[in-house]
DNA sequence: CTTTGTGCAAATTCTTTGCACCAAA
DNA sequence: TTTGGTGCAAAGAATTTGCACAAAG
């Protein structure tokens, strides 16, 4: 949890209980996880926690770069603190959210454009997990 | 408007008024329009037009493959008819959508995976379109 | 008739907002 | 104190569901 607290600060945030407790969270569980799963996963040892404060701690991380907001989910908002360049995979049966690492570099590249002015890449995966491709 | 009528029978798709109108909305218009968007352009010629269909006939449609539900957009759902390999790029000031054609086709390859299987590519840009540039 | 499609209203789900209280500097 | 953070309850927005009626074959 110290941790996360000196990981906060490297994004000129604020730490807060609740602020590291959601950073830990995000750092030891790399599974893209939705506001829910953060919340329900905290509010046993933090009976206190709101979902509000897991929605304004997600949307400053996001502000200051500290992590990734994704949009290969429709339903929910996933977020991802490994901000590198990698794409992700979403098993469209059970929702689950894997890293693709393994793609070549020029993939992420962003294309020179001089009309309009772009900043960021998202490149997503839509399929069947291994465990869900048994069933 | 008959054009639509055919162009459904190539997915199968049973045409009726609405679901003509519908696909005669989004060939003639390519702008990855929100159901909002498709409800309130027809509306005025169809007033007995409901929400409900429109998000029926949508479903629909990308059950049977005629149109593309895009990820891109984490506030609604968009779709687009042109289901050929390309990307999009979201303006996030004022949450149009372009489309992006000259990538280099690898881009859009399907990476072998023995574990999972992928079904799906989506490469989505963001950005600030030229007329959200100047302001 | 029988099956399929449509549309209303209600319900659900996710997210945002307003505001009062708490905590840290 | 004063500023910023937290959390509750309510509001808002997008989507889904249940069901009755209409249309098509």
């Amino acid at each position: 949890m110290l941790e996360s607290h000196q990981y906060l600060r490297q994004f000129s945030i604020k730490p807060s209980v609740q602020r590291s407790a959601v950073m830990n969270f995000l750092l030891k569980n790399r599974i893209h996880p939705t506001i829910d799963e953060i919340y329900l996963a905290l509010s046993p040892t933090m009976p206190t926690l709101s979902k509000t404060t897991v929605y304004n701690t997600l949307d400053l991380f996001v502000e200051r770069g500290a992590v990734r907001a994704l949009a290969i989910d429709e339903k929910n908002a996933r977020y991802d603190v490994d901000i590198s360049a990698h794409a992700h995979f979403l098993c469209r049966s059970c929702g689950s959210i894997r890293d693709i690492f393994d793609l070549k570099p020029n993939m992420f590249h962003i294309p020179d454009t001089t009309s309009f002015k772009i900043d960021a890449v998202e490149i997503s995966y839509f399929g069947t997990c291994e465990k869900c491709k048994g069933n």
